[in-house]
DNA sequence: CTGAAAGCGCTAACAT
DNA sequence: ATGTTAGCGCTTTCAG
């Protein structure tokens, strides 16, 4: 920086004041002082600032991973978001038990950022408590934590949505098949059945836990054994719906396979509009991470600003239904109808 | 860092030798000075830390955006692989090309990373040479930069190996679908299609410039255009090998709509292994993305401790073809064969 | 093996 | 509107 100065022929105050954009610069300086800084390809050091001002000028974010369409178009989102504000994004990635705890012996956004991001992790207590002994603010992305800002969908009245849906349609034995194992969603995992036991229990359908199956998505097998109980009900369901679209198109995979007609005989539906499921014409409840990402930089950069902000505040998004191939009004009543019907 | 050397009743000096894990430190006051730092939930501050050694311990990636199969893999996997050398990764993320302007034109990355990794962007002249100017490793993620360190997959010899594997099911007339307009990926792209005429070459099947199609990845009516070319050629070809697999995906799509049999009447080849191709039973040619984000990170390291290593480093890594179900051998030596034949 | 002192590059008062 | 000065929290000589 003392090497601008001097080319510009100003003191360094004057070209700190003029790269970071105060007024109080002549625009004449300014010319001059721009006009060496880019000659002499110069660019702050966010480090040395943040020594004085106690700002990092960056964010940070927990992950698992970034190779989820959920993730990675929420984080994309929030990028670009935060960069308008002048503030970078540290990403922590740690898919292993192992790493994971190494961020929390370590915790190194300690002093190294200015906000973090928690994105789709289930917690232990003691991981949390040490969260809350961070001294900065910590957003909770697509989870729900007590007292602590957090940025989510609305899964319960997404999933009662879907649910009603299918109850439009004419549908009245609806299974819901649950996924377990991935860890990081076990929140809205529960959010979403107890919307569509909600949306029964409001239409007057009894619930059945026999028609609630769970599942990891990665096994073949359990999906089929999954899909072979709901199968081998005294009354089978006429439409499942699976708390999430790559396990939808899985159900859908496996019917198939199984020669059950989707949607002649049994309607899908999922939930998120991952990009599968347009692939697959599966109707789902859709959510947007890019939205979820956006509020969850604004809330981390409201709560930078003004750290007397109401630390409890709760961004909750919407879901839209966008309805496609896969679910289709119930014929003739039962689990035995094919084409043919009228409606 | 005073506080904790006073709770442990030595100078900061040697907190700071503890806390890196210097050898000079005696048991005893290393215990003590360890269990100060936890008890006080102190976190050495990288950026004053880094004022004074001039590292920075922040690798920064600049990518275009991290919703995407192959970038979303390779930066997770670049992750723990940094973590276990203590560094940092921070992530640019310039999906319009103003960000992108805004990145060049400020170059934060400048003195706020020990090294950057540009992943899947077709840079302009000027920006490689702003670029070349940083003062920093630079790495460059599946492009090719002449005489910088670069990583990438063998695409060449991934296409060859994909057309081999059709012509080895007694395919001829075998057209390669290019997408065009994702940018970022005109480097694969090209080379992939070399690799397609090289194979048929040394098989001495002639070149036709009809088979050779390209389209937006995300426009059907133009995929649909595309594939109507090659249908309405006057010898069609029996196989198409598309650029990368969700190309591939929405191809079968597409010819499945038109009742054309997938891969009775043409098959279908991949490139990616993305996940959709196994959903979609879609044989493809693999790479890894998790390699390349790891090689990466090796690659950004070696050149941050070792500043005289040869810049010049390629890292060129292997594809492999998988057979699944969407190319079948070749029956009744032309288009019009469905079920039946025998081989 | 440990402590004292100097200084990394910058910003924030204060002074002009 | 611009220059001067004093640290920010750490690491690194250099002494002991």
């Amino acid at each position: 920086m003392a090497d601008v100065a001097e080319r510009a022929g100003v003191s360094a105050s004057t070209v700190s004041r003029t790269l970071r954009g105060l007024a109080t610069v002549s625009p004449e300086v300014r010319a001059r002082v721009e006009q060496a800084a880019r000659e002499l390809n110069f660019a702050v050091s966010r480090q040395a600032a943040s020594l004085v001002t106690g700002k990092t000028g960056v964010v940070a974010v927990l992950v698992p991973t970034l190779n989820s369409w959920f993730i990675g178009s929420a984080v994309s989102a929030l990028g670009p978001e935060l960069r308008t504000a002048g503030m970078d994004v540290l990403v922590y990635v740690t898919p292993e038990m192992t790493e994971r705890a190494d961020f929390f012996e370590r915790l190194p956004a300690r002093r190294n950022a200015d906000a973090l991001l928690v994105f789709c992790f289930d917690l232990t207590a003691e991981e949390k408590a040490r969260l809350d002994d961070l001294e900065m603010p910590v957003v909770y992305v697509s989870q729900h934590a007590e007292g602590c800002p957090s940025v989510y969908v609305d899964d319960v009245a997404g999933a009662c949505r879907g649910t009603q849906h299918l109850l439009n349609l004419g549908h009245r034995r609806i299974a819901f098949v649950q996924s377990v194992g991935a860890s990081g969603f076990a929140f809205s995992s529960n959010e979403r059945v107890a919307g569509y036991q909600q949306a029964l229990t409001r239409a007057g359908v009894p619930l059945d836990d026999d028609l609630v199956v769970a599942t990891p998505v990665d096994d073949k097998r359990s999906i089929a054994e999954a899909i072979g109980e709901l199968l081998s009900l005294w009354e089978p369901p006429t439409a499942i719906f699976a708390e999430h679209d790559e396990l939808a198109s899985w159900v859908i995979w496996t019917l198939r396979k199984a020669r059950v007609e989707v949607p002649e005989r049994i309607s899908v539906l999922g939930f998120d509009d991952h990009p599968i499921a347009e692939w697959s014409d599966l109707s789902t409840v859709a959510q947007s991470p890019e939205d979820i990402g956006r509020a969850a930089g604004e809330l981390a950069r409201s709560l930078i600003d003004d750290p007397d902000a109401d630390p409890g505040r709760h961004i909750v998004l919407p879901t839209r239904l966008i309805p496609r191939a896969s679910t289709v009004p119930l014929r003739n009543g039962g689990a035995e109808g094919a084409e043919g019907g009228a409606g």
